[in-house]
DNA sequence: CCAAATAAATGACCACGGTCAATATTGGAG
DNA sequence: CTCCAATATTGACCGTGGTCATTTATTTGG
């Protein structure tokens, strides 16, 4: 059996991501085009497609990782012991994640997956994500009446409650992270 | 100066809107196609975008009028007074925004808006959701600490998440009506 | 009733993501 | 080294959303 798969292959791939990584930086990721990153890496169209399923298989992996890169610097820090400090320890993730109204929608598009044999970069982001506030909950002085995963999973709901009001009309109003506050006062720390 | 909007622009529009809902109708909202619906409203592909800012639109116009008449049937029914009489009165809303994976997408990605001017039908049932719930809350025997439109708020934000986790791989096991009653639970009712 | 003015409709055209049969390259077996 | 099967690459082609200069229909002023 040949080799199963080049060191070609992973040339090609890494310059795809490079380039992309590059435009991206450049001139966000609503504005990344296909075309560009293929003309950028010097190969056609069609090898673009045999390395990422689809567009947002690319989009996935690159918003993944500086995602990644978030949750690495909020894992980092110490333990958040006060609501206020659970936002300000999200507050790189939360920021990377609504920079652009394009790269929150495919986040949100993506934070499940569509079966069990695929879950994407992005996905697991939200896990480690849920994993990390789960964590933050049990050792906190939050309420105990029910599971830290319970709280962890409101946490998420809250936060993206709150990011997507930063991009709705109706609620322009307040800021992201006083929202997220008053959310999580509610939510973590009832009746006081 | 002429009169503003002519009545064969009423009925053109009308026979498009007509076509497009029979069409989603038979095929779904994913499978629906402008070339489809312009071909059986006898009109050119241009037409359509006259009437309509883009594809988009006319889904938000279909997919509000579908949760409109959900947010009808749960303002005509009694005042719900426990966190199973709530998830029961908006179930119809809840089956109808997660019939499709994809109606469940453009309805988030539409749930705010980009600008004040133009909140859409989306948007209007969400805001109407909210409202609704807010009542509820400000009756019904729960928590008083925070303010209904809060705990309106949450409601809402609980709901997309269990709906959310729905279409996730990793959450498959809890069925949705199950998830959204143990957040309600913790959320209206802390420390019962 | 005609002509100018305004609104609506047209369809060829473009942008861009995605496909696939054909071709080229690779690397291990003999 | 040579051959060949597995693997990677190619680029013409397609589907579909969206645009816009041009044509057609309607309304209004005279």
């Amino acid at each position: 059996m040949a080799k199963a798969v080049q060191q070609r292959t992973l040339k090609t791939r890494a310059r795809l991501l490079e380039v992309a990584q590059a435009l991206v930086k450049q001139g966000g990721y609503e504005a990344l085009r296909v075309e560009e990153v293929v003309l950028g890496a010097g190969v056609a169209k069609g090898t673009f497609f045999a390395h990422f399923r689809d567009k947002d298989a690319l989009m996935e992996i690159l918003i993944g990782a500086e995602l990644d890169a978030c949750l690495d610097q909020a894992e980092a820090g110490e333990t958040p012991d006060s609501v206020d400090a659970i936002v300000a320890a999200l507050a790189p993730y939360h920021r990377c994640i609504s920079a652009e109204r394009y790269v929150f929608d495919v986040a949100l598009r993506y934070s499940g997956a569509a079966a069990i044999a695929e879950i994407g970069p992005i996905a697991r982001t939200f896990e480690r994500y849920f994993r990390l506030v789960e964590g933050w909950m049990a050792s906190g002085p939050f309420r105990r009446d029910v599971s830290p995963a319970l709280l962890a999973e409101g946490v998420q709901a809250f936060a993206i409650q709150a990011l997507s009001l930063q991009f709705c009309a109706l609620h322009e109003a307040t800021a992201f992270e006083d929202r997220l506050k008053v959310y999580l006062d509610a939510w973590l720390l009832p009746g006081s």
